[in-house]
DNA sequence: CTAATTACGCTAACACTGTTAGCCTTGACG
DNA sequence: CGTCAAGGCTAACAGTGTTAGCGTAATTAG
């Protein structure tokens, strides 16, 4: 048919995005996919090489909006963390692919989680290690979170509040 | 035929537990573990009700071997934070089917998930709230090591050093 | 002791996953 | 105008958890 409006990667892509975030990690499957483009499954494979295009690029895309969260958030370490937990809980499934999902480094953009890693230490301002502690802290209130870890009482304001005091 | 020596609940379960931790979550399927005990899959289910069954039953073998490590550990913060890494370290597999996966409370003994809470507070001896950010610290380091997610020339060690300097 | 019931194997099947092989039509280009 | 690639398609494979239904061996009831 070579359909005049046939999907290019990009689109496919752009797609796989929206799917993600309407969905879930879970709900993102290739058939489901391919409906939103009016073709069957199959057929996404002229035009990408497997999934794992995909969610290479839902992490370079998770990365760099995070990068952009982070970096215009206001310039104290609280407003920095709270934007992360923000972020975090408001894209729970962008945050799951790109921060819980082991990361495909050979196919996102070379620079990009490197980027990424330098930004959390000029807001930390100290050195690689501690950068990564802070990070590590961040990343580990979103992940219990969001799995449903803390019980449901759980206060989690003020939680976010004794992290950021150890941190500061 | 009634095998003299079909498998109970808790043989199925304990089998499980071994080949979790010999092929990790993903090589834990009904069929692989039906032929550990040298029947066909639908068989597991004349014995559990479901796959979820199982994982519940992993949790709390996790969190009750956790607590016990953790309870054993030397009793400053310094050799409590790397008991908990070791253990995660050398059972990874445990540790992402007990602190990586939605925790299945309905099926779980009551009480368990709350003891080892209690336990990590007396450790930090402060409120729930400290105590919290505490263990996520520790699972935030824990979960970005094992996903990958440090660069290979990260120095962890000092990573951890620093963590411990900061809930001290 | 026999009859009935329960326990516990089995195979076949369903709906789902990612992915490959191979076919066919359409549009572009020399 | 013929050739060829682009990009659809269906059928299929191996894997997942799970259900239905069958048959036989062990246990229990009368």
């Amino acid at each position: 048919m070579a359909n005049s409006s046939g999907p290019t990667r990009d689109r496919i892509k752009s797609e796989a995005y929206l799917l993600l975030q309407e969905k879930g990690l879970a709900g993102l499957s290739m058939r489901a996919l391919a409906d939103r483009l009016h073709i069957k499954a199959p057929s996404l494979y002229k035009h990408i090489g497997d999934k794992n295009e995909i969610i290479a690029d839902l992490q370079s895309r998770g990365i760099a909006e995070f990068a952009q969260v982070i970096t215009k958030a206001g310039k104290t370490k609280r407003a920095k963390a709270l934007a992360y937990r923000r972020w975090a809980t408001e894209n729970p499934h962008l945050y799951e692919v790109t921060f819980r999902t082991p990361l495909l480094r050979d196919r996102i953009p070379t620079g990009l989680e490197e980027g990424a890693t330098q930004m959390i230490i000029s807001i930390t301002g100290k050195d690689h290690e501690h950068a990564r502690a802070v990070w590590a802290l961040m990343h580990g209130l979103v992940d219990l979170e969001n799995a449903g870890r803390f019980p449901a009482n759980a206060d989690l304001e003020k939680t976010w509040r004794r992290a950021i005091e150890m941190i500061d």
